[in-house]
RNA sequence: GCCGGAGUGGCGGAAUGGUUUACGCAGAGGACUUAAAAUCCUUGCCCGCAAAGGGUUGUGGGUUCGAAUCCCACCUCCGGCACCA
């Protein structure tokens, strides 16, 4: 018997397997379609995570499964490679980042071959090569076109002594990462695409589709449907009553979910940055305090705002007041940033008997706090914010809160409105790594108001650029850090930015903003459809053909954001009746990271990365593959243990050892063993369900006990069982099951791969026991167990129970009251 | 602070209303060997030679004949975040 060579064994398959193409997808066929996907990875400089492994291992498994079940499946992969961290070594070492990222993906390819993924590696794509972003652009220009994309002011962070525009996750505790300065706010104006049309649409699909619960759940709480109403409370001047004639509305606008309890209002809050403040100017009586407040708000970064969250701050309007318009008391007027300008009004009426930060807020500032709903509230120390029957709320006294909510609406006049947690989406940043935002901004045209689409007319000037010049491609530049003045790189080349325009030829600018990452992965899964269409971004038929996915998988922290720009991109797409299906995806699942030994999380600064390649070299890839299937449920993260791989080591070698020893003596007719013969049954069973729920965990565990019992019976194990349990366990380790099986399978004129085999069925009558053990308990503690036949009847196991000896001594002369009996587990006598 | 998950032997985990600890790792004892590695067998919560008994699924309560599993409150860890009224 030949050493198991893992080395030699997966370098020699690999090989093959791509010589003869067998994980290639074919654009038509006759067997249905199937089409796994996995989330594509950043090539980054660390190369391939053991993360990365766990995911595409699993998809890998069922996208070979499928294989084997008879579909024509595709299971592709590519590069999303623009991004902050190849730029940024790019500046550190001014290698230019197209050659960063070749090194990389380079790297990342050879890693991810070397770990036998049957991808299509024909349709191999990256976000940053221009063939692949003409369409990005293509895309955002249809944005553009249908009005979905807009400039708006909108705050950056801003290193003041980098003097760069930075994003959220380079401003570590409130302080840029690179300097530890305090970061600032600027204010910038940007591209914003507005996700906010499509928030009914996006959250009505969530209907139609097979996501992890989990992942619904979470989006939904982020598009954040909330049904509400808008209030006007008017605005009183404190010094003369001339003034309320002034030439500004004299009320404000607030929105809430909780009319119901308009009559406990005590106050009302605005956001620092809500326009009204600006407009009484001239009477609000501390308005340089009111200045600075609404200046420190602004300094602060949205993480330090956040983790303010327990110490309330705020600043009274003084001069003003509010009136309730439920019972035309006058209550004051504050500014506080717990409120914020994007959400609802950017104004609330603050109820603080039953709204915790309201209540939190009033009892810092000695505000009233009036009870307006009955319910478990002790005023000492916490609010109710359920909701109940009126009390001191006039002639809704009595009234239930469902009820309530409309009649009070109704009664002053106010509008019953929907509100979106949702935000459009900031479309710009400031830097090089990124495509460029294909748009040209002309001064003539801007002021001959002659519009060709929904998008120029809103934006003024913009001029996309024509087709047949796409794509805008990134120009070379020696520096890439952002200019002082918060402009990107790209603004510098002043023979890049001075164009002519596209429409009236006469001097005009590019747009020097580029798009931010989630851009390329917002579309890639049409792409693969058709990688190298050079006439669109992929043909109608191939899009019909292979879309929707099927199965897509990735990571627990992209159930938000990517999930859902992909998702709307794809929903706005389908409106241009340009892609087949509504929703990109039909099923998503999620895996959970993987940790460094202990449960910290994987860091080159904690020198706890685990590198993929020597874990290969030492083990081998079917090993790797094997054992992080096993590590733990699959959705969970889990905790990288060293030494836990020699169990997969040990258990290949005998199966290496044991397809050998079967090989040598299955000549000679051998009846198979029932109990085997049960077991394999029960194992393609249980494999196959696994598979499709990601257990993957207890599915390898199962084949381990399968073959310990193949082990132990040896005799009786046939080499046509040994077969089946290859074909279930090759998914997972291809490599060897591919090499045993050249030496146990059929020999036929033409070579098969044991991953183009059927894959096997379960035999229903074979998975059948005969008996089960029956745990006898007395008052539910286990007290006895003995077999019993499968089908016997209650009274048959009664009389059985009762005559244990075991049983006679514990129950003694104590009656038994009533026995409880579930078929095929227990009995129960309860005294 | 908010949203979504998770907490079970020495360790990773299995069991989603019915025998807690399958499978694997580490440990202990044994077999083979001059010896070691590898491999195989046994063992593996506490008390006990054993039989018997008892304890145990983050903490505290509840529902149930019976709870790791369902409900309530709390603690800790992981992922996300835009204090969303």
């Amino acid at each position: 018997m030949p050493r198991y060579n893992h080395q030699k064994i997966e370098k020699k398959w690999q090989a093959v397997w791509e010589k003869k193409r067998i994980y290639r997808a074919l654009d038509s066929s006759k067997k249905k379609k199937y089409y796994a996907m996995v989330e594509f990875p950043y090539p980054s400089g660390d190369g391939l995570h053991v993360g990365h492994v766990r995911s595409y291992t699993a998809m890998d498994i069922v996208a070979r499964k499928r294989r084997m079940e008879g579909y024509n499946t595709l299971y592709p992969i590519g590069w999303d490679a623009f991004g902050l961290p190849t730029e940024n070594y790019a500046i550190k070492t001014k290698i230019h980042p197209r050659i960063v990222t070749k090194r990389n993906t380079d790297i990342f390819r050879r890693q991810l071959k070397s770990l036998g993924f049957s991808f299509d590696w024909d349709r191999e794509i990256n976000t940053t090569d221009p063939a692949y972003y003409k369409w990005t652009q293509w895309i955002f220009l249809k944005l553009f076109e249908a009005g979905l994309a807009y400039k708006a002011k909108t705050t950056i962070n801003w290193c003041p002594k980098d003097k760069i525009g930075l994003a959220n996750e380079e401003v570590v505790g409130g302080a840029c990462e690179r300097c530890g300065t305090q970061v600032e706010k600027r204010e910038k104006e940007q591209w914003m695409l507005r996700i906010t049309a499509y928030a009914e649409k996006l959250l009505s699909g969530l209907e139609t589709v097979d996501y992890i619960p989990e992942a619904k759940t979470q989006q939904e709480h982020w598009i954040g449907k909330s049904e509400g109403a808008e209030l006007r409370f008017e605005i009183r001047d404190m010094k003369s009553e001339m003034v309320r004639q002034a030439h500004h509305e004299n009320f404000v606008e607030i929105f809430t979910t909780r009319a119901d309890t308009l009559f406990g209002a005590t106050y009302v809050v605005l956001a620092p940055e809500h326009e009204f403040i600006k407009n009484y100017e001239s009477r609000i009586t501390n308005y340089e305090e009111v200045k600075k407040y609404i200046a420190e708000a602004k300094k602060k970064t949205d993480i330090e705002r956040t983790s303010e969250s327990k110490e309330k701050t705020g600043v009274e309007l003084k001069g003003i007041k509010a009136i309730n318009p439920a019972n035309k008391k006058e209550i004051p007027v504050w500014i506080s940033d717990y409120v914020l300008a994007g959400y609802g009004t950017g104004a609330i009426m603050a109820v603080p008997a039953h709204d915790d930060r309201d209540f939190a807020f009033a009892k810092k500032f000695n505000l009233p706090i009036i009870p307006v709903i009955e319910g478990e509230m002790s005023i000492g120390d916490s609010c109710y914010t359920g909701e109940g029957r009126l009390i001191n709320s006039g002639k809704f006294n009595g009234t239930h809160s469902q009820k309530a909510k409309s009649e009070i609406v109704k009664f002053i006049g106010g509008n019953i409105t929907t509100q979106y947690k949702l935000r459009d989406w900031v479309f710009s940043r400031q830097r090089y790594w990124g495509e460029p935002i294909p748009l040209v901004y002309c001064e003539h045209c801007a002021k001959e108001q002659k519009f060709k689409s929904l998008g120029e007319k809103i934006n003024p000037g913009w001029i996309p650029v024509l087709e047949n010049h796409l794509p805008v491609e990134l120009p070379n530049v020696k520096k890439y850090l952002p200019t002082d003045t918060g402009e990107s790189p790209l603004a510098t080349i002043k023979s890049w930015v001075n164009v002519r325009c596209p429409r009236c030829k006469g001097e005009a600018q590019r747009e020097t903003d580029v798009m931010p990452n989630w851009a390329g992965s917002s579309w890639y899964f049409l792409r693969y459809t058709d990688p190298k269409n050079k006439k669109a971004f992929a043909d109608a038929k191939k899009l019909k053909h292979w879309t929707a996915v099927d199965w897509y998988n990735g990571g627990m922290e992209h159930t938000v954001l990517h999930l859902l720009y992909s998702r709307f991109w794809n929903q706005f797409l389908f409106d241009q009746k340009l892609v087949p299906t509504r929703e990109p995806y039909k099923k998503r699942t999620s895996h959970g990271l993987i940790m460094g030994e202990g449960g910290i999380k994987m860091s080159k600064s904690k020198g706890n990365v685990v590198n993929p390649d020597s874990v290969v070299k030492e083990f081998g890839a079917d090993a790797l593959r094997l054992y992080e299937m096993f590590l733990g449920p699959f959705n969970q993260p889990v905790a990288w243990d060293p030494r836990g791989i020699v169990g997969m080591e040990r258990f290949l070698e005998r199966v290496w050892k044991f397809c050998h020893a079967t090989y040598n003596t299955q000549q000679g007719t051998k009846k198979p063993s029932e109990h085997t013969e049960r077991l394999l049954h029960q194992t393609i069973k249980k494999v196959s369900e696994d598979i499709e729920h990601l257990r993957m965990n207890t599915a390898v565990s199962s084949l381990m006990i399968l073959l310990n019992e193949m082990e132990k019976n040896r005799e009786q194990c046939t080499g046509a069982t040994v077969k089946k349990f290859l074909l279930v366990l090759s998914p997972f380790a291809p490599h060897i099951t591919e090499e045993l099986w050249q030496l146990l399978g059929e020999k036929s004129a033409k070579w098969r791969s044991v991953h183009l085999e059927s894959w096997p069925k379960y035999d229903k009558r074979k998975i059948i026991d005969t008996t089960f053990t029956l745990v006898v308990q007395i008052n539910g503690k286990v007290r006895d167990s003995f077999e019993v036949l499968q089908h016997a009847t209650q009274k048959e196991i009664e009389m059985l129970a009762f005559s244990r000896d075991h049983i006679k001594q514990a129950l003694g002369n104590i009656p038994v009251k009533k026995v409880i009996f579930v078929p095929g587990r227990l009995i129960n006598m309860v005294t």
